[in-house]
RNA sequence: GCGCCCGUAGCUCAGUUGGAUAGAGCGUCGGGCUUCGAACCCGCAGGUCGCAGGUUCAAGUCCUGCCGGGCGCACCA
C-alpha cells in the first residue's frame, strides 16, 4: 500500500509505511508487532490468541464455515457434461461431471443461487446415424458410413428386437422414431452413470422437444431476422455474428433446409438468457474452443453483455495403465467408459484425480494409481487425514478422555509455533473459497486440502495428542532413548498435561471439519474409517 | 496463414488477479513404527520460471516479438 502511494504523494514508501505504522500502532489491541520493512512494506503480527478465536468461529458456523455472500444471491445456470445420447460417457464426460459439480457446489458456497442443466442433444445427425447404426445390425449391408459401432450398439439392436418380438414396439419403425427409443435409453444409462457418480442435475433440457417441437428455434431466428441479424446467400441462412465480434459468419440453416447445431444453440441460449440468469456458465471440451466467439455473439445479439456466458474449456483426459497409455478408438468403439473407471477405481478417486489439474490443461490418469491406496494417491492422502482424525476421537472415548468445547479450552497451552502452522490455512479457508469460486477453478481447493492433510499428518506425528493407556505409562520414558530423530525428541521433551490434550482434541476436531467441509465441495466422501 | 491455450525442479503440476528467499507430489539418495492408524513422518539434492526486449519502485504473473508444443479455423456435432 505504501509502494502504491508514493507516486501519488511523491514521497519515499519507506517514509509512507513508517506513518501508516505508526497510526496503527495507536489501536493495536490485536496486533502483537508492526513493522515496516524495505522497499515498504509493512508486516503486521497479529496477538497469538487472535487465531485461536478462528477456531471457536469454526465451531459455531458449523457446516457453514467457509460461507461468504460474494455472490449475494446471483443466479447462475451451469450447464454441463450435455453429452449427446448416442452412447456412453467416457473419461472425458467424467472430467467435465467432476468440474462441473465441484464448481456448483463452490458457487453456492460463495453465496451463489446455482442451477445445474444437462442439455440433451436429441435432435439432428448424431442421433439418427446412432438410430441407423443400430438398425444395420440386422443388417449390415445399410451401415452408414461413419456409423457408430460398439457393443452397447448391438444391444440396442437385440434388445430392440425383443421388444418388437414381444409386441411392445411394433416393427417397421422409421429411423426417426428408433432415433427417439434408442436415444432414450441411452440417455438412462448416462443418468445413471451420473448417479453412479453422485451427480445430479436440477434440469435435464430436450433439444428435440424443448427446442424444436415447441417453436423456440423458428421463434429465435425470428426474433434475429427482425433485428436483422439474419441474412440469405447462396441458399442458405447466415447469421451475421462478425457484427459482435466474431470472425465470419454463421450459417444457421443449410442449403438442404437442415438446421445446424447452431440454430438450435441460438435457441436454448436465447431461453436461458429469458430465464432471468444473471451469470451462464458452460462447460466444454477444449476442442470447442473457436465457438466462443460465436456464442458470446449470439448472447450480445440477444441485447446481453458477451460476458454474461462465461466458458470453462476441460481438456482432454489421457488414460494410462501403470504408465502405458490405453488406446481410446471411438471409431471401433473401443473407448473406456466412465462407468467402468468408476467400478475400477471408485467414483471419490475419480473425482479428486479429476480435480488435481486446472480444467484446461491436459490430465493423465492413471487407473493403476488411482487404485493404488498409497502415498502416490492424493485421494488416500487427504481421506487418511480425516479418517485419522476420527480414530482419534475413538480411542479418546474408549480412554474416557474428556472432550471439551471450543470455548473451554485453555489456549494458553498451545505455544508451539506448529500450533499456528496447523491453524492459519483454516483461517484462510473462507478467502480461498471466495477466491476459487471467483475464478471458476475448484482445482486450487484440491491443493488446499492436500497441504492441510500434510499439515496434519506431521502435527499428528510430531506430537502426542492422547495420554497412553494405563499399562503403557510405565515404559513409556524408555522408549525414545535411541532415536536421533528432532521430532522425537521434542516429543520426549514434551510434557502432556490434561489441558494440552483436550486443546489439541480441540484443535484437531477443527480441521477434521474444514476437510470435511471442502470434500463435501469436490463431492468426495470424508469416511471414518478406511 | 489467422485465432485460442500452454511452456515453472529429472517427471507431473501449483503459484490466491503485480509483492519480500518461486512451492507441492512423484522419482533419486538417506533416516524414522514397542505409543493415538507407517494409507504416515523427517532430511539431502534438484531452478537463467522457453528466449529476447518493454511497462513498473516491484514481473513466473501485464505488453510486444521470436522459438517450441497442443487445439481450433465446416452449409459436422
Amino acid at each position: 500500500m505504501a509502494m502504491n502511494l508514493s507516486a501519488t504523494e511523491h514521497r519515499a514508501p519507506q517514509e509512507i509505511a513508517e506513518i501508516i505504522a505508526g497510526r496503527l500502532r495507536l489501536r493495536s489491541e490485536v496486533l502483537e508487532r508492526i513493522e515496516v520493512a524495505p522497499p515498504g512494506y509493512i508486516n503486521l503480527t497479529v496477538k497469538r490468541e487472535l487465531w485461536f478465536r478462528v477456531l471457536a468461529e469454526i465451531e459455531a458456523q458449523g457446516e457453514q464455515y467457509g460461507r461468504s455472500t460474494l455472490g449475494r444471491g446471483q443466479r447462475v445456470l451451469l450447464e454441463f457434461v450435455s453429452a449427446n445420447p448416442t452412447g456412453p460417457l467416457h473419461m472425458g464426460h467424467g472430467r467435465g461431471a467432476a468440474v462441473g459439480g465441484a464448481l456448483a457446489n463452490l458457487l453456492r458456497s460463495a453465496g451463489y443461487n446455482v442451477s445445474t442443466e444437462y442439455y440433451i442433444n436429441d435432435a439432428g445427425r448424431q442421433v439418427h446415424l446412432m438410430a441407423a447404426s443400430v438398425t444395420a445390425v440386422q443388417n449390415p449391408t445399410s451401415a452408414p458410413e461413419d456409423g457408430y459401432k460398439g457393443a452397447y450398439i448391438v444391444d440396442l439392436a437385440k434388445q430392440l428386437q425383443e421388444k418388437q418380438q414381444a409386441g411392445v414396439l411394433r416393427t417397421g419403425l422409421t429411423n426417426s422414431e428408433v432415433a427417439e427409443w434408442a436415444s432414450s435409453q441411452l440417455l438412462n444409462d448416462i443418468k445413471t452413470d451420473l448417479q453412479a457418480f453422485n451427480l445430479r442435475f436440477d434440469r435435464w433440457f430436450s433439444e428435440q422437444k424443448e427446442l424444436f417441437n415447441s417453436g423456440a428455434v423458428t421463434q429465435a431466428l425470428d426474433w434475429l431476422r427482425q433485428h436483422g441479424y439474419l441474412f440469405e446467400q447462396d441458399g442458405a441462412l447466415w447469421f451475421r455474428s462478425t457484427t459482435f465480434g466474431d470472425d465470419k459468419d454463421r450459417v444457421v440453416r443449410k442449403q438442404d433446409g437442415e438446421y445446424t447445431y447452431l440454430a438450435s444453440d441460438i435457441a436454448y441460449h436465447r431461453d436461458k438468457l429469458a430465464r432471468g440468469y444473471d451469470l451462464l456458465i458452460n462447460i466444454w471440451g477444449a476442442d470447442h474452443h473457436g465457438y466462443i466467439p460465436r456464442m458470446q455473439a449470439v448472447v450480445e445479439a440477444f441485447g446481453y453483455p458477451k460476458d454474461r456466458l462465461k466458458v470453462i474449456l476441460v481438456q482432454i483426459v489421457n488414460l494410462l495403465r501403470g504408465g502405458r497409455r490405453v488406446t481410446m478408438s471411438k471409431r471401433a468403439g473401443e473407448l473406456i467408459t466412465l462407468r467402468e473407471v468408476i467400478e475400477e477405481v471408485g467414483a471419490d478417486a475419480a473425482k479428486f484425480i479429476f480435480l488435481t489439474r486446472r480444467a484446461d490443461s491436459q490430465l493423465d490418469f492413471d487407473l493403476e494409481l488411482a487404485k493404488q491406496k498409497s502415498a502416490e494417491n492424493p485421494v488416500y492422502y487427504v481421506q487418511y487425514a480425516h479418517a485419522r482424525v476420527a480414530s482419534l476421537f475413538r480411542v479418546a472415548a474408549e480412554r474416557r478422555v474428556p472432550v471439551q468445547r471450543t470455548s473451554e479450552v485453555d489456549w494458553s497451552v498451545l505455544s508451539s509455533p506448529d500450533d499456528l502452522e496447523l491453524i492459519k490455512p483454516l483461517a484462510e479457508y473462507p478467502a480461498l473459497i471466495e477466491s476459487s469460486a471467483q475464478a471458476l477453478e475448484p482445482h486450487r481447493l484440491t491443493y488446499y486440502l492436500q497441504d492441510l492433510a500434510a499439515r496434519l499428518h506431521a502435527y499428528y506425528y510430531k506430537h502426542r495428542i492422547l495420554p497412553p493407556a494405563l499399562e503403557q505409562e510405565l515404559d513409556n520414558q524408555d522408549n525414545l532413548k535411541a532415536s536421533a530423530h528432532e521430532a522425537d525428541q521434542e516429543r520426549k521433551r514434551e510434557t502432556l498435561t490434561p489441558a494440552l490434550t483436550a486443546a489439541r482434541l480441540c484443535l484437531f476436531r477443527n480441521v477434521q471439519a474444514v476437510i470435511q467441509n471442502g470434500l463435501g465441495i469436490l463431492g468426495v466422501s470424508a469416511p471414518e474409517r478406511m
